[in-house]
Formats: structure tokens, C-alpha cells, sequence
RNA sequence: GGGCAUAUAACUCAGCGGUAGAGUGCUGUCUUCACACGGCAGAAGUCACAGGUUCGAAUCCUGUUAUGCCCA
């Protein structure tokens, strides 16, 4: 049989992912067993424009893993893949192209610029899907969604239609965060707070009258009133009394229409009653406002007087309500000046109004100082530009009813988070939820489902014809015209629906009683509010039941410094890259056993090294078997577990007995998401375990010229471990696995949908465990002797070895053809005791005490040296062992079992120290 | 300002009440008929710091410091 020496993953990869797709193996229908149990999970839908990420592969890998497990256990499994409209970045890449080509949108026209949008995604779509073959990704194609399929539409209008019916959908005007870069309103979600240096501009304004005058002096009176500790906003000068106020955007000051300060300033003990019920008169633009007090002043910032800008401050906007001021919008969508302010400022930008006030004010003498200030501004996180608070008509989504019942599905345990600490950040977002403006100014997504009649009338409704049905009922005249609302819903308001109308909803399919709630969500933290909430509120409300029973929370894939990737430092790592230089199954190995819960992965070149060599040492480890085992090969029968042949010897019982052991492990680290112990206790077992040690110890058999009886038992139990190993490791890695084990004996068409090994606890063999384990031992302390005083392999040894007792005689004579073979021994012999350590390198261990003969071959200062060492370690140990044991605390307080452990281990030892004792005297 | 997470061998990380483990790297050695993407052997850590709880703390609690993330 031809088998490359070493494992080239690209001929491998390419040809399996087509076979299973045709197969038809990740279809929950191939399994047709009546009582399987029902397992399924939702892909987060990446971008429908988009391409896999390092993010992706982590979280894709991860689903893949307890998707193909589950399949192998028995389970039906769905795992429903599907795309993202994303609403704002797709219509953002569209609108670059146009403008490449000198186009606008909005000289296009809607649909227009609808049809290349459509084109784009056809074009460009696919990617993703492509990209997730790559990966091996066992998901459903035949159920494959894209947010804007009409099923999914007409689930959005459902749920708008219903929640608006209900009172928890509303129009209104009221302070949304504008982003002047997209032209539309966004959530206060899609805003990010970064901080910015800034200043912090003082400014006075007179009490009572109007200053129209330059002041001369105020800034040195303010400067003189306000010491180190003093602070007032009070200033009484020749010129009058002034107050002072600090902000850091002074073209605001256009649109203040109050002055508010703490309660407790303007009584008699604070700092300010003598302003109350008097009015100060805006520099600039000569408007009175008055004086208000409302709770939300800090007395202890700034000056303690606040302006007031309803229509431009989130703050200022709720105190504007609860004072009734007036809402005067200065700064427009362009985010210039509007008609509002005076004359000489209107269609300035934002920033050039605020130089002009600036430097108007200190012509006045108004402007008493100007701090450097850092303070955080909210950003449009899509466009970067700085949103502006407006207040504006939109469509918005009473939130405290739906987060509710959210919240006490997680606080009563019917959804669980992993790892747990996730839990807090979501009920403190649910616990403090303002209301969700969802309608969008863009073009790309579903359209809001509202129409307006001409006299002002708001229709909302599944469609026009269902808006004129509506019409009447009302008693109105049907026939009127209608116009839609020109708006989109946000992207996440149907990626809140995703797992139900994916599976069909509102229709009351098969699928949607089958597979929700879903068994699992895997996802990355950032999105918990944006998706993992909303799915959460939305399942609650129209499915009555949580849409997920585990949210998986990955970690943070970083760059091999540990820095987050990103586009701007150019760290970003493709995956696709890493899968052509390292092979997908050890880049999916890798992210596996990296996945502790809650810890950040960077990619270090040293990590995806050893998870390559891993699958190679998998591959050369089948290439022995399959070089050496024609005899058994030729069957191509499913191997059971040989004992009719010849009786297993303690090698194979032990093999067997870690195998059940591993598969157990496994089993129980995958059910709980733990996915870096299973991939860690198989990678310890296929390489430590089978590798090194079955495998050595079964070649005399194995490679062995003549078939006998024994060595083709030897064969088909060593393929038996094998292909077993194979399926445990499948899930992980799903193509080497297959391609292996589609040389080896199997049952079935694909490792896909063969049974994953379960553990079987008769096969546990603790015994067998532990003498193997001093057979190990006993070479290994040969070896060390060889490897210590070097001496070349080729070099023959003998080596006397008494056992601690008869049991371990019994072991070690058993496996002395092994130690000798492997310790490269030629004479070993069994003696009732050492004598003189004279001419002999030694070793005491529990199991046995051994001597080989150096005379001449060593340095017996150095042999010395190195019985000392071990002698003060052990000597150090007991140490610490008969403290404790000698401790009355100890022995009344501690566990029975670890006082017995104690004073088994310090028996142990004292033996041991004493033959080293008597063993170094006699050098 | 509030919250969360992390600090363990040179590096990257496991372990999370019974006196420390892995991978990489390092040292030595072996090209022996699966694998040098390998075998064998070895060296290497007052488990961030300070208190406390406990018979016993890397592990639990409190505080400090550092780093990262989230929210305002």
C-alpha cells in the first residue's frame, strides 16, 4: 500500500467534504431512529458579504465539534447555517462602489439601488458558505436562511405587527444618536464611548440682562474667586452679577433654553439662592432662560450650574421634559448649524460653530477659561464619526416588558451561560434597558411596515392590502393613498428572530416543534446584547419558551503577542492561510485545546506546530499499522476486541482499559464544554499511550515475519484500538480521521455516522493500569541510567532488578522480555537482593530496587551525586509527609482516606530513603 | 467612576483545598525497519504581593499591584 511518510492535509481535505454533502450525512433525517435524541443549534449568521475570520473558525470549530459528537452518539442533529443581511455594512460597500463610479444612492432611487445590492450579494455572497466547507463544518445546507428570505421577512412583519398591536411598538419623537457619517438614526448599542481630549470651555452668563458689551475683567475675577479649594459660579462684578457655567461643547450655548443647578445650592445653606426665580439672558443670542433644579446636578462638578440643551443632551433632554423647557434643535443631521441660532452662525459645521463662539464670547470678556478636558464621546461604530444626540421621529421598542421575562429566564436556570460569569453582564444590560430605536434611514433591510395616510394616519400592517383591510375596519375610506414609511428595521431586530424564523415561524411547522428551543448557542461575547438578548426576549415572547438551553460564550482570538487583530494594526490573521500552511484538522485541533472557558487564545506559531505534528504522528501511526497488518487488512471486516486467538496480555488489557477510560472522559468533557480537556486527554492518550507504548510494546508481534496465532491477535486488537481512537478523535478532527479510517476495517459509510466509543466500564481495568505503569517505570529508570552515564545503545547491558514484593515480581518477570527489548537490556536478571553498590550505577523506586554493572563504564562521583539528589528530594518529602502525620490536627481533622494515603506514601518513602542510604554507603 | 476576567517553568497555557503539569524552547543523545512534523533521557517554578480561613492554600476569603475586556 502506498502511504506518504508524512501527512499532506491539502490531498486529504479536498476530497471528503463533497462526499459527506452528497451523502446527505448532516441531514437530521439520516438518522431515523424514532427515539433520538434531538440536538440543534443556530449559526451565528455572519455577514451574507462577508469572510471567515479567526473569530469564525474559533466558533465554527467549537459548533463542529459537539455537532459531530452528538451525530456520532446517536443524536438527531441539526445545526442550521445561514447569512446576515447587515443592513449598514452591506449598504456601506455598495455605496463605495457607486461612489467609484461617481453614482449616488439617492440620485439612483430606491430600487435601483436596491438591484445592485442584490447583485452585490449574489456576486459576492457565498464566500462564507464556501469558506465553511473548507472547514469541515457539519452543518444542514438543505435548511440553510438569509435574513431577507421571504419566509424570515414575513416573520420580522409578524413580530412588528404584533408588537405594535400590543402597544410595545411605538413612533415617536424622541433624543436618538444620530450618525452624522450614515445619514441615519442607530442604537445606543452601535455607539462607542472613546475618550478624547478635549477642553473645557468656563463661560459666563449675566443675570438678568442681556451683555451685549465687551466685559472687561471677568476672566481675573474668576480667577480670583476660585482659589485652590473655592468654587463658585457666582460672580459679582462692577459690571453685574454673572454665573458660570463649564461645558465642553460652547455651540450647544445656541440652544439653551434653562440653567440647572442641585436643589440643595439653592437653598439657604447652598451656594445659589440668591438666583432663585431670577433669569439669565443667553450670550449670543439674547434669549432669557431661567434658572431650574433638578436632582441629576452634581453639586461637586464644575461650578455646579449646568446649561441646559434639550435637544442635544440625553441628560438635558429628560430634565427638558420633566421642566417642560422648550426643545430647540440647533445642529441639524448634516450636523450643521439650522435656522435656529442667529444668522451669522447658521450652516456652520458643528466644529467651526463652536470656534465662532468661542472666539465671539472672548470678545465679549464671556469667556473665562479653557481647561484641557479628556472625556469620552460617543462614535458611530460603523462610520467613526461623532453621533449627535438629536431628537428625531422614530420607531421604537419598549424594552422592559420583553427584557422581564428574559431576565427571569436566566435567573431561574432554563438558560445557562458558559462560562457562568456571563450571566452578571446580561441581567446588569437587562436590568438597566432603555428602549430600542429600531428604524434605520437606510434602504438595505426589511422596510417598516407602516403606512401614512395623507391626514396624518399611521397604519402598521403585514401589507398595504392588510393596511387598507385595517383602514376600514376603523371605518375609513380604504381607497386613500398610502405611503410606506421609507425606513428599515435595524439588521438585529431579525437576527433577534433568527431561531424560530429559521425554522419556519410564524408558519407552525414540523421543524419549528422538532428543533426549538435549540439545544446550544455558541457565540462571542460582544454580542451578548446585540443578539444573545434579543433572541432571548423575542423566543420568550412569540415562542413562550427560551430559545437556547446553553449559551457557549468563546473566547478572543489574539495575535501572537497577545494583541486584539485588527485591520488598523494589520495584525489580522487569516484562516484560511493557517489552514493551507498547517492543515485544517490542526488549526481546528489547536482552537479546540486552546478553548479553556473565559481565557483569550493568541495564535502562537508553537501551538499550531504541535497540533500539525499531532495529526501526523495520527497519520504515521496508522501507516505502521497499515504497513505491517496485510494479514488482518485483507478481511476488511469490523474487528471486535480479540481474545479467541490468544489471551490478552497485560499491554493489551491495559490499552483497552485506557481507551474506555479516555472514551469516558471525553464524553463527559464534550457534555459539559470543556472542550481543551477532551482534546487534551486524546492527545495524551493517542500519542503517550498508543504510540509510545502499545505500539513499542506490541512490534515484536506486529512486525514479526511469520503469522501466528498471537501476532494476528495482537493485529486486530491494535487496529481495534485504532479505529476506535480514530472515531473519538473524528469530531476534532474530522479529515484525517475519515481518510484513515476509510483504510482500516470499519462498519458503515462514513466515520461521520459511525458510533462514537462509548465507554464500557467492565473494560476499566485499574490493575492492569497500575502494573503497567511499573513496567514503565522500570524501563524508564534503565533508560535513565543508559541516558545519564551515556553510553551508546549499541553497548549491551545486564541489569539485576529486586522487586519490592511478590506481586511486582510477578509484573515484572511477566514483562521482562519487554524491559529487556525496550531498555535495551540483553541480561536481566531477578535476585533476592543488590549487595554492594560497588561497580553499579543503581535505582530505588517503589516498585523495585535495579543495578546494572558499570565497572569501568562510569564516574562514580557522578553516580554519587545523582543517588544524593534523589536521596534529598525523597528525604524532603517524607519531611513534609511526617510534619503532617505527626500533627494531631492532621490526623483527627483530615479525611480518613488522605491520612491513609499519607501514611502509606511515608512508609513508602522511608523504605525507599533507606535502601538509597544503604545503596550510597556502599559506593 | 462601576463591573468582570487574568497573574503558575524562558514563552504560551492546564490544574482550582492534600506540597506542581503540558506544549514550545533549552541540555544531552540516537538518523534502530510508522513518524527528525521523530525516539530516548534530563534541567528548569518561594504558583504576582500582603493578610486571613483551614489540620493543610497555587487552589477559598479580604486587600494591594499589574494587565486586558465590558459598561457609564
Amino acid at each position: 500500500m502506498e502511504i506518504p511518510k508524512a501527512y499532506e492535509p491539502k490531498d486529504v481535505e479536498n476530497r471528503w467534504y463533497p462526499f459527506w454533502e452528497q451523502g446527505g450525512y448532516f441531514s437530521p433525517e439520516h438518522n431515523t431512529d424514532p427515539k433520538a435524541k434531538m440536538f440543534s443549534m443556530v449559526i451565528p449568521p455572519p455577514n451574507v458579504t462577508g469572510y471567515l475570520h479567526m473569530g469564525h473558525a474559533l466558533n465554527h470549530t467549537l459548533h463542529d465539534v459537539q455537532a459531530r459528537w452528538r451525530r456520532m452518539s446517536g443524536n438527531r442533529v441539526l445545526w442550521l447555517p445561514g447569512t446576515d443581511h447587515a443592513g449598514i455594512a452591506t449598504q456601506m460597500i455598495v455605496e463605495r462602489q457607486l461612489a467609484a463610479e461617481g453614482l449616488k444612492r439617492q440620485e439612483m432611487g430606491r430600487e435601483k439601488f436596491l438591484e445592485r445590492v442584490w447583485q452585490w450579494k449574489e456576486h459576492s455572497g457565498g464566500t462564507i458558505q464556501k469558506q465553511m466547507r473548507v472547514l469541515g463544518e457539519s452543518v444542514d445546507w438543505s435548511r440553510e436562511r438569509f435574513t431577507m428570505d421571504e419566509g424570515l421577512s414575513n416573520a420580522v412583519k409578524e413580530v412588528f405587527v404584533r408588537l405594535y398591536d400590543e402597544g410595545l411598538i411605538y413612533r415617536g419623537e424622541r433624543m436618538i444618536n444620530w450618525s452624522p457619517g450614515l445619514q441615519t438614526a442607530i442604537s445606543d448599542l452601535e455607539v462607542e464611548m472613546k475618550p478624547v481630549k478635549g477642553k473645557l470651555y468656563h463661560i459666563a452668563y449675566p443675570i438678568g440682562r442681556a451683555a451685549t458689551a465687551p466685559v472687561e475683567g471677568l476672566a481675573e475675577a474668576y480667577e480670583a474667586a476660585n482659589g485652590d479649594e473655592k468654587k463658585s459660579g457666582l460672580l459679582s462684578t462692577a459690571a453685574g452679577e454673572f454665573i458660570v457655567v463649564a461645558t465642553t461643547r460652547p455651540e450647544t450655548m445656541l440652544g439653551d433654553t434653562a440653567i440647572a443647578m442641585n436643589p440643595e445650592d439653592a437653598t439657604a445653606r447652598g451656594r445659589y439662592p440668591s438666583v432663585v426665580g431670577k433669569t439669565t439672558v443667553l450670550p449670543l443670542v439674547g434669549r432669557e432662560i431661567p434658572f431650574i433644579q433638578d436632582e441629576v446636578v452634581e453639586k461637586d462638578f464644575g461650578t455646579g450650574f449646568v446649561k441646559v440643551t434639550p435637544a442635544h443632551d440625553p441628560n438635558d433632554f429628560a430634565m427638558g421634559k420633566r421642566h417642560n423647557l422648550e426643545f430647540l434643535q440647533v445642529i441639524g443631521k448634516d450636523a450643521r448649524m439650522t435656522d435656529t441660532v442667529p444668522e451669522k452662525y447658521r450652516g456652520l459645521d458643528r466644529y467651526e460653530a463652536r470656534k465662532a463662539v468661542v472666539a465671539d464670547l472672548e470678545e465679549l470678556g464671556l469667556l473665562l477659561k479653557v481647561e484641557d478636558y479628556t472625556h469620552n464621546i460617543g462614535h458611530c461604530q460603523r462610520s467613526g464619526t461623532v453621533v449627535e444626540p438629536l431628537v428625531s421621529m422614530q420607531w421604537f421598542m419598549s424594552m422592559k416588558p420583553l427584557a422581564e421575562p428574559a431576565l427571569q429566564a436566566v435567573k431561574d436556570g432554563k438558560t445557562k451561560f458558559i462560562p457562568e460569569s456571563n450571566t452578571k453582564i446580561y441581567c446588569n444590560w437587562l436590568e438597566n434597558i432603555q428602549d430600542w430605536c429600531v428604524s434605520r434611514q437606510l434602504w438595505w433591510g426589511h422596510r417598516i411596515p407602516a403606512w401614512y395616510t395623507a391626514d396624518g394616519q399611521t397604519i402598521v400592517a403585514r401589507s398595504e392590502a392588510e393596511a387598507r383591510e385595517r383602514l376600514a375596519a376603523k371605518g375609513a375610506d380604504s381607497s386613500i393613498e398610502l405611503t410606506q414609511d421609507l425606513d428599515v428595521l435595524d439588521t438585529w431586530f431579525s437576527s433577534g428572530l433568527w431561531p424560530f424564523s429559521t425554522l419556519g415561524w410564524p408558519e407552525q411547522t414540523e421543524d419549528l416543534k422538532t428543533y426549538y428551543p435549540t439545544t446550544l448557542l455558541i457565540t462571542a461575547a460582544d454580542i451578548i446584547f446585540f443578539w444573545v438578548a434579543r433572541m432571548m426576549m423575542m423566543g420568550l415572547k412569540f415562542m413562550g419558551e427560551v430559545p437556547f438551553r446553553t449559551v457557549y460564550i468563546t473566547a478572543l482570538v489574539l495575535d501572537p503577542e497577545g494583541q486584539k487583530m485588527s485591520k488598523t494594526k494589520g495584525n489580522v490573521v487569516d484562516p484560511l492561510e493557517m489552514f493551507n500552511k498547517y492543515g485544517t484538522d490542526a488549526v481546528r485541533f489547536m482552537l479546540t485545546a486552546a478553548s479553556t472557558a473565559g481565557v483569550s487564545i493568541s495564535l502562537q506559531d508553537s501551538k499550531l506546530e504541535n497540533a500539525r505534528n499531532f495529526a501526523n504522528k495520527i497519520w504515521n501511526a496508522t501507516r505502521f499499522v497499515l504497513l505491517n497488518c496485510d494479514d488482518v487488512l485483507e478481511a476488511q471486516e469490523p474487528i471486535e476486541w480479540e481474545t479467541e486467538l490468544s489471551e490478552p496480555e497485560l499491554a493489551d488489557r491495559w490499552i483497552l482499559s485506557r481507551l474506555n477510560r479516555v472514551a469516558l472522559e471525553v464524553h463527559n468533557a464534550l457534555g459539559e464544554y470543556r472542550f481543551h480537556e477532551a482534546a487534551e486527554e486524546l492527545y495524551r492518550f493517542f500519542w503517550n499511550d498508543f504510540c509510545d507504548w502499545y505500539i513499542e510494546l506490541s512490534k515484536p508481534f506486529v512486525t514479526a515475519k511469520e503469522s501466528t496465532p498471537q501476532s494476528l491477535a495482537v493485529k486486530r486488537r491494535i487496529i481495534y484500538v485504532l479505529e476506535r481512537s480514530l472515531r473519538l478523535l473524528h469530531p476534532i478532527m474530522p479529515y484525517i480521521t475519515e481518510e484513515l479510517w476509510q483504510r482500516l476495517p470499519h462498519k458503515g459509510e462514513t466515520i461521520c455516522t459511525s458510533e462514537f466509543v462509548s465507554h464500557n466500564s467492565a473494560q476499566l481495568d485499574g490493575r492492569a493500569e497500575r502494573e503497567l505503569a511499573l513496567t514503565i517505570e522500570t524501563i524508564t529508570k534503565l533508560r535513565n541510567i543508559r541516558s545519564t552515564f551515556n553510553i551508546a545503545p549499541s553497548v549491551p547491558l545486564k541489569a539485576s532488578v529486586v522487586p519490592a514484593d511478590e506481586a511486582a515480581r510477578t509484573v515484572l518477570t511477566s514483562m521482562s522480555e519487554h524491559i529487556k527489548r525496550l531498555a535495551r537490556i540483553n541480561d536481566l536478571e531477578f535476585v533476592e537482593s543488590l549487595g554492594s553498590a560497588k561497580g553499579s550505577a543503581r535505582a530505588v523506586f517503589s516498585g523495585a530496587e535495579l543495578a546494572v554493572p558499570l565497572e569501568g563504564l562510569i564516574d562514580f562521583d557522578k553516580e554519587r551525586a545523582r543517588l544524593e539528589k534523589e536521596f534529598g528530594k525523597l528525604t524532603n518529602e517524607l519531611a513534609g509527609l511526617e510534619k503532617r502525620l505527626n500533627n494531631p490536627d492532621f490526623i483527627a481533622r483530615a479525611a480518613a482516606e488522605v491520612v491513609a494515603e499519607s501514611k502509606a506514601r511515608s512508609a513508602e518513602l522511608a523504605d525507599q530513603i533507606a535502601k538509597l542510604r544503604a545503596t550510597i554507603d556502599s559506593l
